[in-house]
DNA sequence: CTCCCTGCAAACTATTTGCACCGTC
DNA sequence: GACGGTGCAAATAGTTTGCAGGGAG
């Protein structure tokens, strides 16, 4: 990750390595806001805008996936930098990354109905988690 | 449409006939700005904030769908209110409404996979239509 | 006649930008 | 030492809200 930054000719700050671990390190998907509470106490001046510059340059390179939801919240993906379904639980919010076979038959079945040539997909289900459906 | 406003408390004024004339009679799946420039010939003093306000009930209500996308657009769907795929031309911007036989298996394998109880989905396929793709 | 709805403008929020200083290379 | 990066504050864009007047019921 690190390397992939090197080679774009990019300059290794401290603030950028410390992004880079909360998105490399975190087992969830952060949004910036996390990611900015998590680099604040290694780097008390460092400010939103800087996470948003860093991750922007991380989108750009390939290292982190974007996942704006329509509610306005963007969460980030360090761990899997590729287009793959998600399941997030609508009430404690947990994303989590599921491997689905059915998934290649569905894009095939996709382009011979449409004719489209399918490039990228988002897909997101919603639901509730065993934690929460016991917690009731 | 009429009669779910009518049965939801709701006043029956001209702005919201234009606007649910919009959403009904739309082939596409138009944005905020695209009502509003259909709805402005007839209503001249519309304001967009009507439209939201309005887009925000038959939200509520069930009427329409709204598709938020990670660019930032917004689009709405008056024809078939419910959860189902879309595959998005990324270069005309045209949306389809495919009908997918994989997507029950794939729901069914996700419940089974994770645990979870799966209520919503949004799946959004991106990639070039055929008339773009002939065009090239 | 009562309220809900409209339309304007101002408020809001998340993100982006301009610019002077700083630190990497 | 050059120049890209940072951090602050101010700008921006899309959407939401407050309020006064108007029209549906």
């Amino acid at each position: 990750m690190v390397d992939a930054l090197r080679q774009g000719q990019y300059r290794i700050t401290p603030q950028r390595l410390a992004i880079l671990k909360v998105l490399a390190e975190s087992k969830g998907h952060p949004s910036v806001e996390s990611i900015f509470e998590q680099v604040k106490p290694n780097f008390p001046t460092t400010s939103l805008a800087t996470i948003y510059k860093n991750v922007a340059v991380l989108k750009e390179l390939g290292q982190v996936l974007e996942l704006g939801f329509s509610d306005g919240s963007n969460r980030y993906d360090g761990k899997k930098p590729w287009d793959h379904p998600h399941v997030v639980c609508t009430v404690c919010k947990k994303i989590l990354d599921p491997d689905i076979a059915a998934l290649e038959d569905m894009t095939q079945e996709l382009a011979r109905v449409t004719g489209f040539t399918i490039t990228r997909h988002r897909l997101d289900f919603f639901g509730i988690c065993p934690d929460c459906q016991n917690k009731k």
